[in-house]
Formats: C-alpha cells, sequence, structure tokens
DNA sequence: CATGAATGAGGCTTCATTCAT
DNA sequence: GATGAATGAAGCCTCATTCAT
C-alpha cells in the first residue's frame, strides 16, 4: 500500500492554495510545521507569524502559499479526507460481499491512526488528531454555504458517498442511508474526542476503536 | 408546561458569570441580544463592542455579566442543554414503557425547535439555531479538560446521561449505551447542520426532523 | 473676529468621525499634532501609529476618533472649508458692491495665511499648508462619488458656490460662472504650490499672493 | 499627423526607466497594460503584482523596466505631456497670428481626448484618464523638489512655456503669464474632473470641454 | 534577459480588557 | 452598579524589493 501512495498524488481543489505547496521544500516544509503546531497549540492560536517563526521563515512567504489559515486547514482536512477514500478504495476493492465492504470501510473511518510512512511531510496521526478537534470547525462558519460551492467539502462528501453506496448495495430499501452514512463517519470522529475528554459519554478509552460499535449500529439498522 | 417553567428558573453553574444576567433588565438584555446578534453574524464576528452597541450600552457594562464571550456562549449552551432537559423530564414523566420513553426523549432531542413563550428574553428557536452552529466548537478547544472539570458540560452530559438510563433500562446489557446515547445527541445536532448545508449528505429536507431515523437506529441496534 | 470664532463651533460632516475630536482633550490633541505631523512627513508617510508615538498614546486610541487616516484629513479639509467660507461671510457681509464683494472674496481664498489664534488646537497656517499639498489627492480616488454623495466635499462646494453667485450678481449673463468659481479656488492653491516648487511657471515668489492676478482674471473676464 | 508620429519616438528623461520599455515586446505590454489597470483600479491600488499577473508575467520582470510603480507613472505622464506637445507644435505650426495660435493651443489642451491610432500600445484616451485622475498627485510629494532637479517635470513645463510665450507674443505686458498659462492647463484638468465627479460646480457636461471658455478667458485677461 | 521564489518591514485594524468617574 | 474613555498587544495582510537561477 506505501508504494502505491509513494507514487500516487492526492490532488487538491486548487481553490485551497495559492502555490501547490507540494511543489517545493518551503511549501513541504509548511505543511509538516502547520500540523505540528496546530496541533500542539490548537487552530485559534496558530498564526502564520508563529509558524513562520518555527520554520525559520517570514510570515509573509507563508501567504505565498495559502491565503489564510482558513484555507490551510480546508487544505489539510481535503488531504486527510483524500487518503482516506483511497485507503477505502484499496481496502475494499475487489471484495465481493457488500457486508465485507461495509465492514471495512467503516473500521478504516474509525480505527485509531497511524503514520503513514509513504509522505514524509504529512504525519498522518498527528493530522487525524487536528481532523478531531478541528474538522467541524472548519464547516460552522458564515461561509460554509460558498466554500461548498466552491467544492471545499468535495473529498469529504466523496467519503461517505462511497458508504452510502455500500449501504445501498446491501439494502437498497434502507430509507435514511445518506443520514446513516454521514452520521458513523461524523460520529466516529466524535467519539475519538469524547474517549480523549469526556469520557463519562463514550465506552472506549483511549486506546480502543469505536469500529465494532458502528459496524453493528449500522449492520443491525440496515438489516 | 409553560406556566412550570414561568416558575421555574433554570440554574446555571455560577463559574459562567459575573453577574446572573437574569437578575436585572440589563443583563436579560444582553441575552436576548446576544443570541439574536450572534445568529446573526456567527460567533467569531460576534464581540462585545457590537453587543454594546445594539443594546445601547457600553462594552465594559457586559463584563460586569461575563468575563469573555466564550463564557456568555457557554451559559446560552448550558441554558439551552438545561431546557432540554426540563422538556425530556416533561415529556417521559409518568411513563412507564422505556420504549415509549426512548421515543419521547429521542424525538425532543432530534425535533425542530420553535420558541418557547414562557421565557421572554430567550427565543429558544434562534437558541438551536446557534446551538447547531457553534456547540461543538465550545468544546472543541485546548481546555477542554479544565472546563470540562469546572462543570461548564456538565448539563450536556446529564441530558445524554437521561439517555444512557433509558437504553440501560431497555437492554442492559447493550455494551455501548453511552456512545449510542452521545451519538444520538450529537448527531441529531449535525444532520439539523447537514440538511441546511450539505444537503447531499442527508436524508431530510429543512422541514423535516430527524426523529424517525434515530428512534429507529436506536431500536434496532439495542434490541 | 476672533472673538466670534472662539464662540462659535465649526461643524463636520458627523460621518467623517466616529467620536467628535473637539470634545475631548485626546481629540484635540489628535487635531493639534496630525496637523503638525502630515505637515512635516507629508500624508503618505503619516500614520495612526507614528501619530500615537507623537502625542503618548496608542494607536488605538485615535481610532476612537477616526475610522482611518482618510477620515482624518476629510475632518482637516472640512475644518479648513468651512472656516474659508467663515472668513468671506464676514469679510463680505454688509458690502453693497458687488465688485468689491468680488474682490475681498477672491483676497481671502488666495492670500497667503496666518495662524488664527482664537482656535488653539488648530493652526490654520500649517493647515493650509497641508491643504496645498493634499486636498486634491482628497478628491482624486475611486471613491470620489460615493464621499460625494455622503456630502464629504460640501463645505468646499459651498465656498465655491458662494464665488459663483457673487459672479452672478455682477453678470448675470456670463455662461461659466460656476467653472471660473472653481477654476479661481482651485488655482489659488495651485498657484501656492507652484511658488514654492515649481518657480518657474509662476509669477509669483514665496512671499507674494496671487490675488491680484486672480481679482484682474475674473473681472475682466466677466466684464 | 499620425505617419509623422509613428516615425517619430517620443524622447523619454532616461533617469525614470531602467530599460527602456520601447524597445521590447515586454516593455511595451507593461505600458500598454499599466495604462488598463492603473484606469481601472486607481494608482493606489495598482501594485507591480497586480500587473504581473495581467501580463502573465513576474512581478520581478517589471523591476527590470522600472524602479517603482511611481517612476512608471512618472514616465507615463511624460509621455503624455510629450504627446501633447507635439500635438501643440504641429497645431500651431506655420500659424502668423498669435491669437490664432493661442486658440489652436488652448484648444488642444482642454479638448476631449480620442485615442491616437499610430501608437499601438498607448491609449491616449485612457491615458488621459489617467493624467486627470493622477497627475496632479504625482507632483504632492515630499520629492517634488528633487524631482523637478532631475528633470522630471521638463515635459509639463516645457507645455506650458509654449503657452507662456504665445501670450507674451500677444502682449508683451501682461504680468502674469506664466501664472496664467499654468492656470490654464492645470485647470483644463481639472474641469475635466469635476465634470465627472462633482458636476454641480462646473458648467460643462461630459460630453463638452472647456476649450472655448478657456480661450475667452485668456483672452479677455491679456486683452 | 527574464523570471520564480522568498522575504522583511510595516500598515491598518480589532479585540479584549482596564481604569476612572 | 453602570458606563465612557483609553489602551496594549496582536492579528492579518500586502508591498516593494532582492536573490538565485
Amino acid at each position: 500500500m506505501q508504494d502505491i501512495l509513494s507514487n500516487l498524488k492526492i490532488t487538491i481543489n486548487e481553490k485551497l492554495y495559492v502555490k501547490d505547496p507540494e511543489t517545493s521544500e518551503l511549501g513541504r516544509n509548511i505543511l509538516k510545521n502547520s500540523i505540528e503546531l496546530i496541533d500542539s497549540i490548537g487552530f485559534e492560536a496558530f498564526t502564520f507569524k508563529k509558524l513562520g517563526e518555527r520554520i525559520q521563515s517570514n510570515e509573509s512567504s507563508i501567504y505565498r502559499y495559502f491565503e489564510n489559515k482558513h484555507k490551510l486547514l480546508m487544505y489539510l482536512s481535503s488531504w486527510y479526507w483524500s487518503w482516506m477514500e483511497y485507503r477505502i478504495v484499496f481496502a475494499t476493492a475487489n471484495l465481493q460481499n457488500p457486508i465485507e465492504k461495509l465492514e471495512k470501510a467503516i473500521q478504516i473511518v474509525s480505527e485509531n491512526i497511524s503514520d503513514d510512512e509513504s509522505t514524509p511531510y504529512i504525519n498522518e496521526q498527528i493530522l487525524n488528531r487536528i481532523i478531531i478537534e478541528e474538522f467541524t470547525k472548519t464547516m460552522r462558519t458564515k461561509n460554509v454555504d460558498d466554500e461548498n460551492k466552491a467544492g471545499f467539502f468535495i473529498v469529504y462528501k466523496r467519503v461517505i458517498n462511497r458508504l452510502i453506496r455500500i449501504i445501498e448495495e446491501i439494502n437498497p430499501n434502507y430509507a435514511y442511508s445518506k443520514s446513516l452514512a454521514s452520521t458513523v463517519v461524523e460520529s466516529s470522529l466524535n467519539q475519538q474526542f469524547l474517549k480523549q475528554h469526556l469520557k463519562t459519554i463514550t465506552n472506549f478509552s483511549e486506546e480502543d476503536c469505536s469500529s465494532h460499535f458502528f459496524i453493528d449500529l449500522v449492520k443491525k439498522t440496515i438489516q
């Protein structure tokens, strides 16, 4: 799997960057360090100035790549969901049994992430933490509708659509395949958050993953 | 129901305010107008200065009531979840059948909200819109753990705990009652958001409510 | 004349300020020092930060009074033209002979200015230098039309209109009274500029004033 | 007339450019597009970066030709006034009657400009709009004196000097020939501005030109 | 010669908050 | 208790320019 990803390049909506960060040393540095910095101080406190200091480069250089910090986060999100989609596609390729596909897909979406070595400047484990903490905020803004139109959430929706299609394959008569799929994807992030911070309202502890809970839930619901 | 609420007073964690806003005209004005203003411009753009202008008062006056805008939002959230809990309690009081209780509770949590006339300075319908847009952000901060310790999320967790207990009453052997309950409460907000903004990944349109979806999901899952 | 001005207050378009600078010590300080600072370093190089340093106050305090430096300059211009109008009105009051009125008015508009002691925080002599250098720039912007609609040039136009009316009084059949009046007012500033910087295309040297040139020009033109 | 201009080359002060823009494709492109861009967004908002984007070239390439945007504008101004001088010279060549010369010269200076087809990369009509809006700003800076010494205004002054000489030819005893000439040239731009933006203080509407007003004014004044 | 990449400095502005009345 | 005034710190962003290729 690694081999393939190092040859493939994840394509991101062009509107999200000014200059493609994957094409230069500085750009890749920005990606790597923004992930680490956002993780350590949170997105609110994260500024291009601080990132600039960290990579020993000037604030303004970062503006060559990203218009503002929000777009940078959108870029990272898109990257994450692209990577997620890619993993689902590979894991379910050639599987005949739709139930098996469902199980695989949900597992991938809800399992604990570890770094995928094939992308040296993106640490998926840390990126996953950022997505858990920040992804919903990304959507809950006064510009969602514009950004949605601009295609900023297209990869996220594509992941959910893959799940929808698997559900429909299993039970074409189930009336809520879309809401079920979006609930699983979104709630799996939420359970990851709860098990770290609001431990009394989840059944999982930090090392656990919620895959079995969601697989069971979906299978029973659409049975 | 109105009658009772107008006699009852929703009690909010004292750490969330400097001076109880329900005890003065200015305080109630702050509540009423902050809800309207946050709804119209979003919480990011919301500032005490703008609120001050709106209620024809100085920003510094608002500091008499709330330390900062984040605490004000926490206050409003607490108010919302208290009100939600109160509605669940009333709706399920005296019901014998736990399945019926479950249905009632989920319905209340996921139905479309309209203004509850008994609280003149809180418009629940607008407040609901704010919660949909802002509540998760409230939690996804670097201070969650401190704020959780300080009890800022206690009312939210109480609502979920009520659902947990109903689920356990129905099936004490179900292994994921906590995660199921938190998923329902959180995802019902999420579906409300999706039906307004990301319509392709939900089965509901704006007038619909997701109650039946969630009731069905929970009943099948814990059956 | 001084006595009267110290009792009168020059009224400025409210849209030009956030808080009336004439009503507070800090505000008057801003006026006084902005005039001096703009004169010494030019409007381009003038910033609220530098002004703040000069008056030992913070940049942000100045924003309490003026939205931006352009509005501050508009304020000063309005002040200048109001003061000019007031001088014209006084100088021509009770004059029967329109020719005499014309002469007086043109003289006031084109003579060299010295400080009017009755307004302690506005040094008219320095302000005049600023108007000579900056006033035209004030108009030549992409927003003229909006600002004109908002009334930012109303005082300037009022001064010119006074001149127009005097011209029409003398010769109601002259076809270009408006253009003549605007030419005189504008060009008298221009001649003041030329005599300081492009001395080869003016007949005046620094101590001279162009009054006689303009009075002669107008009288002959409308004769 | 066109034929001659396409053979003649307007010579610009060498200090105004690094590399002569008329000698290369890119240079001519810079001229053509800077005129259009300044006209559309105004000189303040105009930057080499934006110009670079427009001509699909890098900002740094423009620095090969012009040190900064101010010098570029000075270049365009010089070009404009050179072109103006050339038109005056041609129009008044071989005229015996100085009155006729005066009329021709003033007319050329104050008439509405249309594009002169013989210079494909300079649109005189647009350039005229820029001069109306920006030329005075060009002079009202803290560096006028230096730039004047460096000869940046020499062409402008030459145009005015031609007018001065005609005036003196007509009436060698008139005391203010210089101020009169500079007033006419400067005010004709001003009237063009007023008729577009401050219509109440000019007698001309957009299609009109002020030539008759100025010719009449000068003839009467120096009679 | 032309250009892409990078950058330092600084402008404008707002925020959250305190102080004095 | 309520408010008006003032402020420091910091954010976001752009500009003009240089460097290296």
